[in-house]
Formats: structure tokens, C-alpha cells, sequence
DNA sequence: CTAGTCACTCGCACACTGTACGACAGACTC
DNA sequence: GAGTCTGTCGTACAGTGTGCGAGTGACTAG
């Protein structure tokens, strides 16, 4: 009998790119590299693939970019405040989003220029929202709070480094929790 | 009588560029056109030179902006203490640092790579441990207070543009303040 | 006055960049 | 068989940072 089920997969034909093998194979560019070090070629390369091939599935480098960027985003942690409460779940999310810049050094350069409108920025930020509404934050708030921890977080990646540095990066990360948690009770 | 004063100036002979003038020339173009528009040869032509005649003045171009970084942290202000006190203080140089990257959008792409060593931003760490030094901080914390605020605001500057986004602005700032402050009275 | 040195400028050249363009190849639909 | 759709790729162009070596004028030593 001939079905969808019994026929056998056509075989991928050649196989071919797709865009989160590219964005994928960006990422471990630029992780090896450095900003510097990622070319549409060298890119390209690693992919086995002409250059020009890239630019069916992207369209400029910038794209590109973008969409690594919100592949990071992706990789941050954020937790339901069901599950830690407000105050750890700021920590964990904060603690995530800085593993996330210092494993992927060049996201600072990066992030400044553009939007972060990708779907996974756009679901950190929700969770984000849910969190910091769950801890009593209202309206303009919520987003003002979130915020100033992110901007705390990504500003906080410069020269960042060893241990000394985790102490640094601790005393503001409490301090602004701090000052945030007694806005909440006023 | 001839003698040192009395000889006119031998008129700079040709005149001649000089790293400053270069530094000068290379924020206005950054301003105008962002990093993507600064190029040597760009750069040149604005000077009325041959391209490789800056690199009798200059090593590379990335030493160049490190040079231009250390330009815009001349344009920031921290006041004595005895001035204004801790709080007015650290919120005078929080906005003026916020001005300066408002003036020099493309400062935040540039200033991650570098270890920002150079005299201007030496002075300003210098009256920094001045100012929170006089609020009561302590060793480390001194620097850990105001590489905190250096922080946030370094990272704010983020999608930064209209009113609305200074009030965020404002907010994160107060409560980080708030919860340095905190940290004094303990 | 001549010869030499120093401070500085600059044209050329090289390797490399992002990417527009158009030719090509294979699979699928009529 | 013809045509379309998806996808790849070589070539080419304008632009990049910068090494090299030649050039030029002002100063100094003899």
C-alpha cells in the first residue's frame, strides 16, 4: 500500500542548509573567534558551502546577527515565581543571563545596535514580566525593574573576568535587589 | 638681540597633523556616520590626508579608539564630595556618564573589548574613590559601589532615546542608590 | 655650503570583507 | 517533455586595515 506512512522519506535530496544550522554554526564562530573573527566566508567554510549560499537562508549579516543574538537570548534562565519567589528567581535570572555574556563574549558589542525583538527575547521578556508582576511590581514598573536588572547585568560584563569579579558582581546585583525590594514595601 | 624670545616661530614649516587632532575628528565622524562609518580612509579625507600618513600618529585603528574611548571619559563629570554630597554626586555622574553615551551612541559597542587604561579614564576612577570613598565604602566596596553604577548605567544605555525611557532610567538608578545607601547605614 | 638625520607624508599593493548578479542543478507539477 | 520552485555557487565590485618604501622639507654637524 502506498501512503504517506509507508513511503519512505524521498531522501533529503542534496542536503541542504537551513538557517538554524547557519545560526548555529555562527555561534561557535564567534564563540571561537570573536566578533572579529566571523566572515560570511570563514562561515561558510565550517559549513562546507560557498559563501554566497548563506545569503539564501540570511539576508545580510546583520540578519544574521540578530537572529544569533536572540539564540542567546534563549539560553537564559528565568524561572516561574511559583517556583523560587521573586527575589531568587531575580538572582537566578540574573546569574543565567551573565553565563550566558561570558560564555558568549561578543554579545555586548552586539546588543547595542539592534532591537532584540526575536521570539525569544520576546519570551524572556514575558517571563520577566510574569515574575516581576508576581512580586508586586504594577504596570510601568514591572518592565522599569526587569530592566534595570538586565542593564545592571549587560553593563556589568565589561572587563569581566574571575572570582574578584563575581564579588564585584555580586555587591551591585544585591544592592540593586536591594533597592528594588524596598520600593515593594513602601 | 636674538634669543629664543625675540626669533619668531619658525611657522610649523608644514603643518602637521597630531594625534589630538586626529582623536578630535575621528568623535565627530563617529558621531556623524557610527562605528560602521569610521574607516581610515574616511577619516583621512576629513583631514585633508593620505590615509597611511595616520599611522605615523597612530598604531592601528584600534588603538585609535581606545584613544577615543579615553577622549569621552574626559567628558564626564564627578564632583567633589565636599560639593555635593554622596547621593547628589553619584546621580550628577550617573547622568552625565548617561549624556555622554547619549552624545557618543557608539561608545557601548566599543568599550567591552578594551581595559580602558588611559589617563582621562584614570582620573575619573581616581575622583570616583574620592566620592565614594567620602560616603563611607570601604576597601573594595569603594570600587565595588562604583563599578556597580558605571554599570548600570553602561548597560541602560541600551535601546536608550525619549522621556520615557529616563524615567526608566531614573528608576533603576534611584533604586540602586537606594540599596547602596542601605549598605552605609548597616 | 654640503651631507646627513629626523619628523612626517603618501601612493601602491595585498589580503580580506559584505554582497549583487546571474548561471546552474535537481526535484516536483502539469 | 516543459516549466517552476528551491537552493547552490563562481565571479566580480567596491570598500576595508595596514605594511612597505619612497619622498620631502627643516634642522644640525662639519
Amino acid at each position: 500500500m502506498d501512503s504517506i506512512w509507508t513511503r519512505e522519506r524521498p531522501a533529503p535530496a542534496r542536503e541542504t542548509l537551513s538557517r538554524a544550522q547557519i545560526v548555529h554554526a555562527a555561534i561557535t564562530l564567534l564563540d571561537a573567534e570573536g566578533l572579529q573573527g566571523l566572515s560570511m566566508r570563514k562561515l561558510a567554510a565550517r559549513l562546507d558551502s560557498g559563501a554566497t549560499s548563506l545569503y539564501w537562508h540570511v539576508q545580510t549579516k546583520d540578519d544574521l546577527i540578530e537572529l544569533v543574538i536572540d539564540e542567546v537570548y534563549g539560553e537564559v534562565d528565568l524561572p516561574e515565581p511559583e517556583l523560587a519567589g521573586w527575589r531568587p528567581g531575580a538572582i537566578l535570572f540574573a546569574h543565567s543571563l551573565r553565563a550566558a555574556i561570558m560564555h558568549h563574549t561578543w554579545l555586548p558589542e552586539v546588543v547595542y545596535t539592534r532591537p532584540s525583538l526575536g521570539p525569544k527575547a520576546m519570551s524572556l521578556g514575558e517571563r520577566g514580566r510574569v515574575l516581576f508582576g508576581a512580586a508586586g511590581f504594577a504596570d510601568r514598573e514591572i518592565d522599569y525593574a526587569m530592566g534595570a536588572v538586565m542593564s545592571y547585568v549587560i553593563g556589568a560584563a565589561r572587563r569581566a573576568g574571575d572570582m574578584m569579579q563575581n564579588e564585584a558582581f555580586a555587591f551591585g546585583l544585591d544592592s540593586l535587589l536591594d533597592g528594588l525590594d524596598a520600593r515593594l514595601k513602601k
